[in-house]
DNA sequence: AACAGATTCAACCGCAAAGCA
DNA sequence: ATGCTTTGCGGTTGAATCTGT
């Protein structure tokens, strides 16, 4: 397997196109479309080689480029297909009408990826990092609330309810930040240690508790975005039963993770129990299954509507920010 | 206004698979 | 079957631009 000589020709021009090069290799292509790329430049009148060329095409110069700021939806597209796919630049772009493989992962490289990291994901695994540097805002808001509460014993009710909410919210905030669930999938392997102890929090929060305050009780919207939790009162739901179709269909899935990490991510379904064994090739999964998977992801507006972070599952972070 | 540091993104590099003789 | 060429992909670089001081 030799690689490409053309780009170790020497005096082949380098570096940023002109517009006279843009153009002859516009003119050039839509007379006789690209053919050899290889022979394209010395046909077209280009001191480049053609890896160049080819590259200032598909990157830029193709008239299906869509330029411009990625909306929402093609960001959700992007994080979905990444969680499923990891860096396949190309395959996700294929799901992307318009957007290349290259400006997607400059994308990814330079928001995405900050912005899990900065959730406290890791963006390789999309999971939550785990070691206790990423959770510590977290844990000392906890424990700030906490004095807060011990050292306000004598301030009024509405002030004392007031730190009871925030400290709550800090609550469900850690576990949100723990568990992340994706509205898309459902639950992935949730023990029943933190399924019970997602259900003895509405106790803590009933609409008694909240009395005459008019905010609407949060822990509504984590339920509703918790199948696990929200079925767990009834004997057959999809995470406590061993054998259902949805576990199934879920086991499929898992093959299609990406890297040994990612068989456990909670943005894909996987077996609650037994774990299944590491999973070595795609080819083991149903086209089908493959399909259907990444048609949900890619099909913000259907079934798998919104995306994986809920807005009223983001707790505004201001409230850690007003603790001293 | 000037500078430094951070960010963005077009372009390059090298590897590997696919294609072909 | 083998070896060379071409194409495509993902990682990386560095110039241009932006932002903060």
């Amino acid at each position: 397997m030799g690689r490409s000589p053309c780009c170790d020709e020497i005096g082949l021009k380098k570096g940023p196109w002109t517009p006279e090069e843009d153009q002859k290799l516009i003119n050039y292509i839509h007379k006789h479309g690209h053919g050899s790329w290889r022979a394209l430049p010395k046909l077209a009148g280009l001191n480049r080689c053609g890896k160049s060329c080819r590259l200032r095409w598909t990157n830029y110069l193709r008239p299906d480029i869509k330029r411009g700021k990625f909306t929402p939806e093609e960001e959700q597209t992007i994080l979905n297909l990444h969680a499923i796919l990891g860096n396949k630049w190309s395959a996700i772009a294929n799901h992307l009408p318009g957007r290349t493989d290259n400006e997607i992962k400059n994308f990814w490289n330079t928001h995405l990826k900050k912005k899990l990291i900065q959730m406290g994901f890791d963006p390789m695994t999309h999971r939550p990092r785990t070691d206790i540097f990423s959770s510590l805002p977290h844990l000392i808001a906890l424990a700030n609330l906490k004095d807060l509460v011990d050292n306000n014993n004598n301030s009024c009710w509405e002030e004392q309810q007031s730190i009871r909410l925030q400290t709550e919210v800090a609550k469900l905030q850690y576990l949100q930040y723990l568990l992340q669930p994706p509205n898309n999938y459902p639950m992935p392997n949730l023990d029943m240690d933190t399924l019970n102890l997602l259900n003895s929090l509405p106790s803590a929060f009933s609409t008694k508790d909240y009395g005459d305050l008019d905010s609407p009780n949060p822990f509504d919207g984590i339920r509703d975005h918790l199948p696990g939790l929200k079925t767990l009162e009834t004997p057959a739901n999809n995470f406590v039963t061993s054998d259902n179709q949805v576990q199934d269909q879920v086991c499929e899935y898992t093959v299609l993770s990406h890297g040994e990490n990612s068989s456990t991510s909670p943005w894909l379904p996987s077996s609650p129990s037994p774990p299944p064994p590491p999973v070595t090739t795609i080819a083991t999964a149903t086209a089908t299954s493959a399909q259907q998977l990444v048609d949900c992801c890619t099909t913000p507006t259907t079934t798998c509507t919104s995306g994986f972070w809920p807005d009223h599952l983001l707790l505004d972070d201001s409230l850690f920010n007003d603790i001293p």
